[in-house]
DNA sequence: TGCGCACGACTGTGATCACAAACCGGTCAT
DNA sequence: ATGACCGGTTTGTGATCACAGTCGTGCGCA
């Protein structure tokens, strides 16, 4: 009985499509907006329409994605309130995903956020935006594996896809360098099992965003 | 220029099975670990694969069905500690909605509330788990509906079709009359404008259906 | 009697096609 | 010049089909 289940021997068309066009979306390489057509995606992928539509209904399920009356797909446009509807929910369940994952951060954790954080660093410099925003969210992702709360997990990573088309023009004008500050933040109350101070580090990270673009 | 745009003519064929599927789902009427097929929808819902197979994904994506790895599709079969996450997001997202819409809940909406609260007594009188489900959701919503933060509330939406399948059996055996307990109290603090008294009697009230489950 | 195995039915996947509605030009009348 | 109208083209929708993989059942063998 050498079963091997081997997880994903060739994952099936609409998943590919599905993840392309979701990484896309989430790393903002996709401007609000814009307008999307299923045998465009098809041809682009190299698959017929059926994986196509499959992949665009479960990003529209997901916020992604919207559809017009008449079914035409597009990037979603953004409003204020939208956004803000948005920061406060990242604020919500990234405070309590970190808080969670506190009493679980070992050194080892620690030393990987360091690391990635130094990558977001040169990503900065480099004046690298998708970089910037991928390692970012690496960062985070990275913190709230250890919540151990997939459910959660999953529901900010719907809110960061929610957030993709304008993470590149809002992260584009916030090319200071200054932007791994609340991540040290992070760190450091990680370091100290300071569960308020890192309640508050992770709330100011994930809603400076925000501040930005409300005035 | 009589352009009369109709809004919903006709729903398409796959967003009538994704609403009969979603209800059904949420409302608790498939049991966890039930096993669905394709063209067994297709056929209850008179229509071919193609919209079926649409409105499952569209299902998988919101968390109300799970697929095997050989893509079968069926109700998930749900865990203690996913219980006790759902719980927990329903108590963050709903908390904050409750919060939300308290400045905005004027007499009519109370009113409202109070009607749709003596229909959940009447149907736990009546031992009609689905109908005490139902209107229990409807008298959140009705009240999150005035946080004007339809992201958010879609969210908290999801979360109940996450729960739906284990709630006929967690409602099920609470068939005591005092399930509206906390609706009262969420009620008073509304009238009172008193934000701590409804955050904590929202909180209450979410996670009641977790502690018999718990033990 | 118990275990493996093969065969058949079933299920999801993806391509293709016909069709209706929506969109987008240019054109014409006012 | 501005508006409505009317064609062709594009677009989403849904049905059908062929195919590959999976599941289960019953048979046969030890």
């Amino acid at each position: 009985m050498l079963m091997q289940t081997r997880p994903d021997p060739s994952p099936a068309a609409h998943e590919r499509v599905y993840r392309g066009l979701r990484t896309r979306i989430m790393l903002g390489e996709i401007p609000p907006g814009e307008a999307l057509t299923l045998r465009g995606i098809a041809k682009e992928f190299g698959v017929s329409m059926t994986p196509a539509r499959e992949s665009i209904r479960r990003l529209v399920a997901e916020g992604a994605l919207t559809l017009s009356s008449s079914g035409r797909v597009s990037t979603p446009e953004i409003t204020n309130e939208r956004i803000e509807e948005l920061a406060a929910l990242r604020a919500l369940l990234e405070v309590e995903l970190a808080s969670r994952a506190l009493p679980r951060a070992h050194i080892a954790l620690i030393d990987r956020l360091q690391t990635i954080n130094s990558t977001i660093s040169e990503a900065v410099d480099r004046h690298d935006a998708v970089g910037y925003i991928r390692t970012n969210l690496e960062f985070h992702r990275t913190l709230y594996l250890r919540a151990q709360a997939p459910a959660m997990l999953a529901m900010a990573e719907t809110v960061w896809l929610q957030l993709g088309p304008t993470m590149r023009k809002l992260y584009g004008r916030l090319h200071r360098k200054e932007s791994p500050h609340f991540h040290r933040l992070i760190i450091a109350a990680l370091k100290a099992g300071d569960e308020p101070g890192l309640r508050l580090a992770v709330r100011s990270d994930v809603t400076q965003g925000l501040r930005m673009l409300a005035t």
